[in-house]
DNA sequence: TGCTATGATGTTAGCGCTAACTGTTAGCGC
DNA sequence: GCGCTAACAGTTAGCGCTAACATCATAGCA
């Protein structure tokens, strides 16, 4: 249709213009071998002249590896991964390593046999929570393709890195604050079963509360699956049967603004009457009324501890068998801090 | 290191089991020619045997084309690249293309010498504003290489189809409400001076000014660039100048916000003395205080219509010069709309 | 009966690159 | 000088796949 020329640069094209063999170009460019300096030189000058870039597929077909990780995630509807991938991008981009993403558009679930990342195109993966059924990671791993788990504990009998933060400990954290504000009825709502995040959250409410001698109401505790709607709900709910409820601690920020609307619908403020704090620290949570208290999450920093692990993996290096973040207590308007004194 | 067996499953292999050649197997797979029921059904059968996956780099090599679309985009420091990201996605899933994105980490200048996208490694690329340089633009255009530009309008003499949004009409319908809010001294907040979207808001609120015979004060336009601190900057000294204002229009909700801020905190009330509004219904507009009047721009739907474009050219269909997104207005509270009449 | 059109398959070659090997030369200690 | 090593460069083969051509039935038709 037009003229391909200049299109088809290959690597014969710079040996002949540099007087070398294609073979010292390729040493040269892959730094695998001894070139003299004039040599190289002369290279060099010729990769520049003929604006030669190097067929990633040839050389994936040659050398058995890609320079490529890819990332599966659930379909892509929340900033989180965004952040994720910003992060995963840094460092892939700071290896020389291009980035494939994956997500699933449906609800489709996949599996190995539909899954068009692999070996074929990518050297590793990373791979969000559920993204990819058991069979299928189980398949991947027992041939020995690296993989990087987000936010996913590995079936115990895989040695598969895995990234994710300091759930517990964050929780933790937050709840002995919210008990120095003086709190004591403090209520959790949780994400949804199957999730790893919310498990540990909850387990660092309970150790909280143990430790601090607070006696566990299960009847303050609900499952608002990190859904704004459910949460407020679920605390309409609460305020109608006239609970005692001096705190609520969201397992995540979005269903924390669910029940900062639930309360302050029913009449009541936040934090004067009910302190509301959250986890994650998502962008919005301090511009919601009032500006939320909750855990910052370094979700960009896991992105970059995921990328960093596999491409160790994928140079055969030693990875860390689990990367645990930590987090960080955001204090801010809704919990009712004041001085070490409730509002 | 470990059994690497299962690993390497190539179309031979699936050809000796289903007992065809090698080439019955890549015509059924790449649908290229005629192949008889009870062959494909054998093959098929082989394939989820074997859990057979084409390997992409061979493909690209033999067959000149990798199935693979690239974005150029600059740092993705915020939300807006990632809704893209989502709506590319989306598109390139369903056609069965793989997305590689390549963002700029650092301030470097991209072009095309060190341009890690490009035909070794994609089949088109959807380029963002002003992430590639424009010897670049010209160098991949005039080897035919398939591009589409997002939010940049090509070089006059270069046929690259675009996509961008209804800036002007969507700026002018906000002005038109702001008027008809009952608003006549209305500021403008520009973003920087070679960003094309601000130059069409611009052209759009001029416009809407000329049309309803409210005279221009070239003392009420600033130049915000985007950034919330310079909105509020400039918000404050025009307050502390006793200019008479009773509406900021803003180029996008960014320095919206830096108004508003400034106008509180110059003790005056946001919409009952000076309204504010601002452009994109970026994700933190409805949050604010007050809830930000301003105009959607369909984020997403831009990387879809490009994704779209692009496919369309890499296959030699026709595509659209210009795809001209239509942008709508969303009353808040920020602009003092009260069924017909401003606050 | 012969001849072409068509459907279904196989064969050959080569995409651009690099692994693994094979030289060739220069430098070194003895 | 000899043998040895290390630095440097070239040759060969093949990665897994598909384009282009070749082959061979069988059906259709004059």
């Amino acid at each position: 249709m037009a003229s391909d020329m200049s299109a088809h640069v290959t690597i014969e094209d710079v040996a002949q213009r540099a007087a070398v063999s294609a073979m010292t170009v390729s040493r040269y460019l892959n730094n695998t071998g001894p070139v003299a300096d004039k040599t190289a030189e002369r290279i060099r000058a010729a990769i520049i002249e003929l604006n030669y870039i190097p067929h990633q597929g040839a050389r994936a077909l040659a050398a058995n590896k890609t320079n490529t990780i890819g990332f599966i995630l659930p379909e892509m509807n929340d900033i989180f991964f965004f952040q994720l991938i910003h992060g995963i991008q840094q460092v892939v981009a700071h290896n020389e390593f291009d980035l494939l993403l994956y997500s699933t558009t449906q609800q489709e679930e996949l599996n190995v046999l539909n899954l068009p990342l692999g070996r074929h195109n990518t050297d590793g993966l990373i791979i969000f929570t559920n993204s990819l059924n058991d069979i299928s990671l189980r398949r991947l791993h027992r041939i020995n393709f690296p993989l990087v788990l987000l936010h996913h504990t590995p079936p115990e009998d895989l040695q598969i890195p895995y990234v994710t933060f300091e759930n517990k400990k964050g929780a933790y954290q937050m709840v002995e604050h919210l008990i120095a504000c003086g709190h004591q009825h403090i209520a959790f709502l949780a994400g949804a079963p199957g999730n790893e995040d919310s498990y540990w959250r909850q387990k660092g409410y309970r150790q909280a509360l143990d430790d601090y001698q607070i006696p566990f109401h299960p009847d303050l505790v609900a499952e608002a699956d990190f859904s704004e709607e459910r949460a407020s709900v679920i605390v309409s709910r609460w305020l109608n049967e006239d609970k005692t409820i001096d705190a609520i601690f969201a397992a995540d920020d979005v269903s924390a603004r669910g029940a900062i609307w639930a309360v302050q619908a029913a009449g009541l403020r936040v934090p004067e009457d009910i302190a509301v704090a959250g986890f994650d620290d998502a962008l919005l949570s301090q511009y919601v009324d009032p500006p939320l208290t909750t855990v910052r999450a370094p979700i960009e920093e896991a992105g970059r501890a995921a990328a960093t692990q596999l491409i160790r993996l994928i140079r055969g290096e030693p990875a860390d068998p689990l990367t645990l973040l930590p987090t960080e207590l955001v204090i801010r308007r809704s919990c009712g801090w004041q001085n070490g004194r409730s509002s």
